[in-house]
DNA sequence: ACTGTTGTCAACCGGTAGGTTAAATAGCAG
DNA sequence: CTGCTATTTAACCTACCGGTTGACAACAGT
C-alpha cells in the first residue's frame, strides 16, 4: 500500500465506486450494508473500498452497537486541494511571465531563461 | 485504462513520481530525458509515466525537431478541484445544519430526523 | 551514407488491487 | 445457550501497474 498520505487519497478516489460512496456519504453517515446495496459487489467488496477510503483518511467509523456507521472525514480533502492549487498556481504564474516576456521583446531576442530547479515533493 | 476522466486524473495523480514530475513540469517544459534524469528508472519507465500523464489529459506533447517537449496543462485539476469542493461543501453544510439541530432543541425532544444514525443523547 | 541522440513499442516479470467464496467475530433477541 | 444480523478476515484468482531489457523509428550532424 502507498506510504504518502498524498498517494493513499489521490489512490483511494481514483475508483469511481469509492468516489460514489464518498458523494453519498457527504449526504449522510450509512452502515456497510446500507453503503453495498445499490452496487452488484458482494459487502466484502465494499467493506475493502471502506478500508483503503478510512486507511486514506477519508472515513471514519464508530460502533453503535453491531453496527459500524461510516462517517465522511472532510478535512482530508485539503491536503490534496493544496497540492493541486500550488501547481496550477505555479503553471499560470508562468504563462503569464511567458505573456510579459513576448510582449516586452518584439525583436525575438532570447534572453537566457532562468536556470533549471530541482523538484520538490 | 479507466474510462472515465476524472479516475484517470486521480489514478495518475496516485503516483509520487507522476507527482514529481506535474511539479517540475510546473515550472518549465522538459523532454523524456530531461524528466528521467534524477529518478534512477529507465527513460522507458517515464515514457509511460508520461503516457498515463497525457491519457489524463495533464501534459501535451509538441513535436520540435527530433525532441518532444512536455508541456503541462493545468485546465484538468479544474475536474479535480470542482469534485473535492462540490462533497466537501456538502459535508460542511451537514455539519451547519446538525449544529442548528442541537441549538434549536435544548429541551432533548427527537423530531425525528431523517432514521439516521448518531441520534444525540 | 553512417553514427549518435531521442523517444517509443513489444514482451516479459513480480507485486498489488479488486473481485469472489467460505469461515470467523461481535453483538442483540429469544 | 441458540440463533440472527452485521461486518471483517482468510484464501484465492485474474488483471493491471510499474519496472526491466531489447529492438525499432525518426531525425541531426558529420
Amino acid at each position: 500500500m502507498a506510504a504518502d498520505p498524498l498517494s493513499r487519497v489521490f489512490s483511494a478516489l481514483a475508483d469511481p465506486t469509492r468516489r460514489d460512496m464518498v458523494a453519498r456519504l457527504a449526504v449522510a453517515d450509512a452502515t456497510v450494508n446500507e453503503l453495498a446495496e445499490p452496487y452488484d459487489v458482494t459487502v466484502q467488496a465494499v467493506s475493502k473500498h471502506l478500508k483503503v477510503l478510512q486507511d486514506a483518511g477519508l472515513v471514519s467509523r464508530t460502533r453503535e452497537a453491531q453496527r459500524r456507521p461510516v462517517h465522511l472525514e472532510a478535512e482530508v480533502f485539503d491536503l490534496m486541494t493544496r497540492w493541486i492549487e500550488r501547481y496550477r498556481r505555479q503553471a499560470e504564474e508562468r504563462y503569464r511571465r511567458l505573456d510579459d516576456l513576448l510582449r516586452s521583446m518584439p525583436d525575438g531576442t532570447e534572453p537566457t531563461p532562468p536556470p533549471q530547479t530541482g523538484a520538490p515533493t
